[in-house]
This record gives structure tokens, C-alpha cells and sequence, in this order.
DNA sequence: GCTTTACTTAACCAAATGGTTATATACATT
DNA sequence: AATGTATATAACCATTTGGTTAAGTAAAGC
């Protein structure tokens, strides 16, 4: 899996409780790598790591001031994953929406009969 | 990293091109393995894992009609996803808010000189 | 009962992920 | 110039991931 369009970075780099959690951290204001390496019991370099999927995420960018790269959240990749979530959960939202009209429809002419469909060949739904 | 959570579990299955699609085919409607197969050049086994991965994630529910697995989407992880990326993305917006006002306040008293800080430890953000 | 259809499971593999320690780099302080 | 501080890179390792093919299961149709 090589060909990484945005949103497959963007929930990847959301599938990690360290990264989420430094998103959380970074949401209050920008820090550097220390203080966002701080409330873990991890490695220097594996939160390197981590900001490195970040920032390939552009979930993050970085700074430099002397000796420290501050981090800062970057929302436009949540956006556009919030957008993706957002029609499907419409999508089906709206299904049942649907359905719920169908039902109404269906109640409303009185006693009507289904025949029994032939036994092969699955139904569509 | 075996601590699965919720939200973990969910963007881990979302972060997938396959399974989005898989995801984006189920919000129109149920449908079966080989249904949701179709579209893809891939085996059908790499599919049921798949499918084994947004089930774990309880992304999809599935169903049995005789030797058919229906599939449907189940939306509850979407939106706990939803909420979570819509949280910081709000704050995030909250800092603009925060900072635009900062800038207007700072604007109104004119002439504010600021005296240059210690050249060491890092400025507070 | 045999075949076909729908699907799963097992065994395998290469590549990616998430961590480690050790080493390097860059800037600041003394 | 030497030391300390902040961070990155390299090399390594175990586990997970995403795919494969081959074999197994279960129900339906002939």
C-alpha cells in the first residue's frame, strides 16, 4: 500500500492513541518535542516518530527557533476527514430515513399479499 | 500495541482505501461478499479480511441467508470518529478566535513596546 | 449423492509499524 | 573551547498488515 492519498494518511496518523493524544495536546497551543514527549513513558526518537507521521500527514507543521522544532496543529487533513465520516454517517442516516417512508407507504395500503420469490438467486437490497 | 480502544480500532479500519470503498458501497445498502468484491482486483480472502477488520471495528454488522453473509453498515464508530476529529478541530478553530481577539486587543493601545526577552528557555505558547 | 456457489480458514510472505539503544547534529551557556 | 540541551538519524527488532494460494465448510440445485 504505497499510493497514500490524503485521507488514508490522515485516519493513519489518526490510529494511534500517542499521536491522538499529541493532536489533543497541540490543539491547546504549540509546544516542542520535549513537552509533547513529556506525559509519555516513550523514547525520545519514537516521538520523533510519531511527529514525523504527523507532519507526512500535514497534520503538523514545525518551526525552528535555536534548538527547538515547535509543533503546531494543522486542521485542514481533519476537516476533510470529518467531511468524509460526515456523508457516509448522512448517507446512512438518510437509509433509514427511506426506509422509514417505505414503511409508511406500505402500511398505508391495506392487506397486501407478497409472493413467495422463487427459493434461488439472493434478494437485492 | 495491542490496548485496542474504540477510536483506535476505527480509524485503524477507516485508514484503507479498500475499506472505505467498502464503507462508501454499504451506506446505499446491505450487501454480500461477493457483492462488495466485485469492484476490486483482489482475492476474495484479502476482502473477508477486510470485512473481518471493519467488523472488529463494529463498522459493519453481518447477516446469514443461506450460504450469504450480508453485510451493513453500522454507523455508531462513525460518529464517535466524527466527534473526536470535530472536538479539536473546533479548538483549534477556538485559537484563531482566541488570537484574532488578542491582535485587536493589542491593536487598540498604541505604541506598546515589548522589552526583548532572556536569549534562554524557551518562550511559553 | 455429486456439483456448484458463497464464503472462511490456514499457511505463507513482503513490507510497514512502533518501539528500542547508540550516535550525530546544532545551538546556547559558561 | 568545552559542556549541556534539544532533537534527529541509524541500525536493529518484534509484531502487524495486506496480500497471496490452497484447502475446508456449508447450503442449494441438479
Amino acid at each position: 500500500m504505497l499510493a497514500q492519498d490524503r485521507l488514508t494518511s490522515t485516519f493513519q496518523a489518526l490510529a494511534d492513541p500517542t499521536r491522538r493524544a499529541i493532536l489533543s495536546r497541540l490543539s491547546q497551543g504549540e509546544a516542542s518535542v520535549t513537552e509533547l514527549a513529556a506525559p509519555f513513558s516513550m523514547s525520545m526518537p519514537a516521538i520523533s516518530k510519531h511527529l514525523k507521521v504527523l507532519e507526512r500527514a500535514k497534520l503538523i507543521s514545525r518551526g525552528k527557533e535555536a534548538q527547538w522544532r515547535p509543533c503546531k496543529l494543522e486542521a485542514a487533513p481533519l476537516e476533510a476527514a470529518s467531511n468524509w465520516v460526515e456523508q457516509y454517517r448522512a448517507m446512512w442516516e438518510a437509509r433509514f430515513d427511506r426506509l422509514d417512508a417505505y414503511l409508511k407507504e406500505v402500511q398505508a395500503k391495506e392487506g397486501n399479499t407478497t409472493k413467495p420469490r422463487k427459493a434461488n438467486g439472493r434478494k437485492k437490497y
